[in-house]
DNA sequence: CAAAAATAATGAACAGTGTTTATTAAATCA
DNA sequence: TGATTTAATAAACACTGTTCATTATTTTTG
């Protein structure tokens, strides 16, 4: 009785050939390149198939944002070495950072777009990567604050507004507002205004140059 | 010879006649309804001809986003009443806020979306009222930091670090993360985490409750 | 005033998009 | 083999932005 194991084992391959090819174009092209109709071609197959394995455009993209989390992941590999829970949480800064702007596609996917957080709300799914990544940010910071020696602030707020700081700047970079308030700040990477403002947000919320 | 000046008056009216039902259509609902075929078939013209009067979409959402800056200055409005540059800057930061939450169509052509953006580089363009809120930040940052006796930081970097703090907060909230992240905060306006980060970013940067 | 030139507006097409449905082809079961 | 279930698709629907040749309309000129 091994069929049924078996179309089984198909079925889950088309599905994944379908998100390794969407995966291919938006890391090739990005995001806008990705259609279904673009997707159906280059896997020869009608349109009308892919909807035999995702209910719509939104799963998809879902679907992606799961692997951008796991492209951060393996960019944030080494902040975990660091034993410095004031040093970790700015490596954690900059790392995103640099996800962020080398990575514009993926992290609009995860942190900017509608239509992956539509999905999870209709389908009652879950934003695991992303709660996982911030409550990650909530204990480092809880250390950081005990090692700082600063106390009467809840390192949950805290956590929201690194946070808030460092997809601020990311967001505002992405989308070319920086370029135009500073012309120092050249499009992309290597933006010493975001540098310093990082370094500025560390030290003003610990006391502490890194 | 007042022909010529009738004519242009026209055409002014016309093209007029397109920026005020697009702002109509993103009012009502929202930007994705907005199309240049829907303004097309409610001013009663042929999609073709809305381009004698803009090169393209982007044109027209860049005049969007000029919209948008001048209903962000009219709730903006009673801030500039606070003489403390402390409260002033707590105040900008909240307003700022409402405005992102309370109307995200026109935040996210503001602050967050692309195409006003290429048609300001493609035409050499100015994010003029984008450049003038923010050189307002940097103005009331140096003041509050004379105010609260605080030195050593630099006001541009400042204001860069407060913009994103509170950029990163709208656009989170809005594209959903914050609701994910934390069940308190329900969607829209009144999320108690979004007004205590505010007042904790007041706090950390400047030593003083507000 | 009529003919010519300039201007304004459009119909139709191009090249896309996401999605649905009725139909056909293939594989499995009895 | 024939019936039934499953998988895949062609074709259509309702959209999108944009371009261009063609048709009114208006203005200028002889």
């Amino acid at each position: 009785m091994g069929l049924a194991e078996r179309k089984e084992r198909e079925k889950n391959e088309l599905r994944e050939l379908i998100l390794l090819k969407a995966k291919e174009i938006i890391s090739k092209e990005g995001q806008d390149k990705l259609s279904i109709r673009r997707i159906a071609t280059e896997i020869e197959y009608s349109p009308a198939t892919i909807y035999l394995y995702f209910q719509d455009k939104d799963e998809i993209l879902y679907q992606m944002m799961d692997k951008g989390f796991e492209i951060l992941a393996h960019q944030m590999q080494d902040v975990y070495l660091e034993t410095s829970a004031l040093r970790r949480l700015f490596l954690i800064g900059q790392s995103y950072i640099r996800f962020g702007i080398e990575n514009q596609d993926w992290y609009t996917l995860m942190f900017n777009s509608a239509s992956p957080m539509n999905h999870i709300e209709r389908c009652k799914s879950e934003w695991g990567h992303g709660i996982a990544i911030f409550e990650y940010l909530v204990s480092t910071c809880r250390e950081a604050l005990a090692e700082a020696k600063r106390t009467g602030i809840d390192e949950r707020i805290l956590a929201l507004q690194m946070w808030s700081t460092v997809h601020g700047l990311v967001s505002l970079s992405n989308t070319q507002r920086l370029t135009i308030v500073d012309g120092n700040c050249t499009t992309g990477m290597d933006c010493p205004l975001i540098d310093l403002t990082l370094e500025n947000m560390m030290f003003t919320l610990f006391n502490h140059k890194i």
